[in-house]
DNA sequence: CATGAATGAGAATTCATTCAT
DNA sequence: TATGAATGAATTCTCATTCAT
């Protein structure tokens, strides 16, 4: 066997692993033992040792990948014709990808995997300053208003996202209206960008 | 203070364990070992098992609390001169109320408790129902948005409560005014009421 | 109320415990706990701990009771016209008090209480003796042997004991025949009274 | 012998756990510890429940082993030439099965091990009825009092097994006497085969 | 390299015993 | 003196992680 045919292996076994883990943390949540993850992946707990060091470590790639998702969802948000458009199906999309990785959820936001993240920050800033300097979206609400409305969205697909898969479009639909239909006041202040950033380096659930 | 010294009245001492656990799990979440919520109450794990048979029951203990002080906060919301009034104070109580028992919202409607979360219900559509025929609330809501409005109330909360203790209220300004300013059509149906019910019953987490 | 009322008060309430310990031991086992007791005592657990600084020195005491109705019982077995029936009214004695107490019979000889249990020995010796004297028990078996006996008997009380309550008379009957009516020689020796005398020290189940 | 090189081969080390728990539960009683027979086992506790996964099964494993050996001696005694000598060769089979075995005799027949059972009781009653045809035993007795005599026998065994590994013997063999060379009349009524399967079925000690 | 057996710290719970009231 | 609340060591069992094979 080349080494070139070794590397491709090791590949091939690494992403097995990354996608039992996926499956499996989306269906049962992250505690899910290493053992189970391993029978679905079939392989050994050790060669799940191997490529990932650390129970957290594997749950960091599972994370990767779905920020990897959000982020591509951001870009083609930015691409949309209709600034509007596009950060409502921005919205969307993130509840799509929310539902589909219900597991992972707990620890989408607290790792360190730095650079992605900046990213997903900068395009979503991106995606929601474009929708209102076109207008779709009320002026007062700044990016940590999004952050925030997709904690909201997440605690309502972690609730319904299992049983009613469609429940979470109606909620986000009702809420999207706020900020695209809206303009009364508001009282309260955003959080600031420092308490978000706190509250994400918190977040291990 | 010494250990001896902590040995006090069973009462307080009761009070002093629920307190104990309800900031443990604000702050672990429900995972946390009982021997720290001992260790915080100041008394020994055997204390509270004498009160608590069981951790669920503690558990079960802290989430009463937190469901009759919900019920009070409908009742006065019914209780309001203006039904728009009570209907937004409603929701504000509630975040409260949420915020103050952060720990234990993952076992709020899963349990058997059911006398009192029948009268939640009962009472929840009465106040939403009263400022629909008010004209305060759009009549295309119906009851299983509002419990789904809690479910988003609660993923903010979770998320920002600790940290930032009034974020929640800028994403209750910003979503009640979906439900009083708006009247954009919305596509999707709202979850049945079954569909809600098989939610409940199944959140442990 | 008098120092004598008092001593009387205390005496009674030793009785209490002790009454309430056998019961309950007869009917749970010796792993009953200490509140248990208390509770059927109509007392508060310290107040068994007055008495008795230990769970060991509780069941010590309702064992000594035991005990001393086997002394009764070899007493009268002596008392008897005829030595044959003497000792085989020592069998169904035992068997009874057996029976009657049989959540203490773990406890039965392993503690040290000794004059008692000395007394018993003699006693037994005597009652054996005295009926192969009259030729009612055959002159091969030793004193060693009807402790045997009667370890055989506990064996039969404690599984049939709460279920078949005259199993073990028949067991009994059986088993005597072979003391009083056979002669068929013995080619294993009997255990040493050292052997039995350790056995016994051991005897914690 | 460094904890490293205890390590070995599973099996081995099935059957080191398994001596391990024989052994502990002999001189501790079934309520040893694990720890303590992990210990003696040269294991860690994690890989005793590897291969036993609960407490229950490690004992029902042991028991296990103890009920196909009498089963085995049944059948040998069915092949004996001699119907007495074979009935009498089972007695003394099961005494020593039992001393062997000591620390599990408290659950040899509460389990719903049912099959192995079903055959024991078939080969016994086999073996008994056989000896009675052959005027080896008495007529008037029946496989109840067998199964007491098995009782009887667990009593001797349990108090003497450890010290004094040959006191059964000399109680066996005289009571056999009882069941081959008397005649006298009994006057008590043997347990029915219902109250016997009561009493397993209950025997959890 | 892959495997899965072994490890052992940690979790919930029980109960004999102590001690403030 | 009596009470029963408080204590905490011990028990069964789980699971992330290590390492012999």
């Amino acid at each position: 066997m080349s080494a070139r045919a070794l590397r491709r292996d090791a590949a091939e076994n690494r992403s097995r692993i990354l996608d039992a883990a996926r499956s499996t943390f989306d269906q049962e949540g992250l505690d899910a033992g290493m053992e189970v993850i391993a029978q679905r992946a079939g392989v050994g707990v050790g060669t799940i040792y191997r490529r990932f060091p650390t129970k957290e470590d594997l749950i960091a790639s599972v994370v990767h990948e779905v920020l990897s998702d959000i982020r591509d969802a951001q870009r083609s948000a930015l691409d949309a014709n209709d600034a509007g458009d596009g950060f409502l199906a921005l919205l969307f999309d993130v509840g799509e990808i929310y539902r589909l990785h219900l597991g992972c959820l707990p620890r989408l936001w607290g790792d360190a995997d730095d650079e992605l993240r900046e990213e997903i920050d900068h395009l979503g800033r991106e995606v929601l300053e474009r929708a209102q300097r076109a207008g779709a979206v009320r002026s007062d609400v700044v990016y940590e208003d999004l952050v925030t409305l997709f904690w909201s969205l997440r605690g309502v697909i972690e609730r319904s996202g299992t049983v009613s898969p469609d429940a979470w479009r109606r909620a986000l639909e009702l809420q999207s209206q706020a900020w695209m239909f809206c303009n009364a006041p508001l009282r309260t202040a955003p959080p600031s960008s420092s308490e978000v950033a706190l509250i994400r380096g918190q977040s291990q659930n």
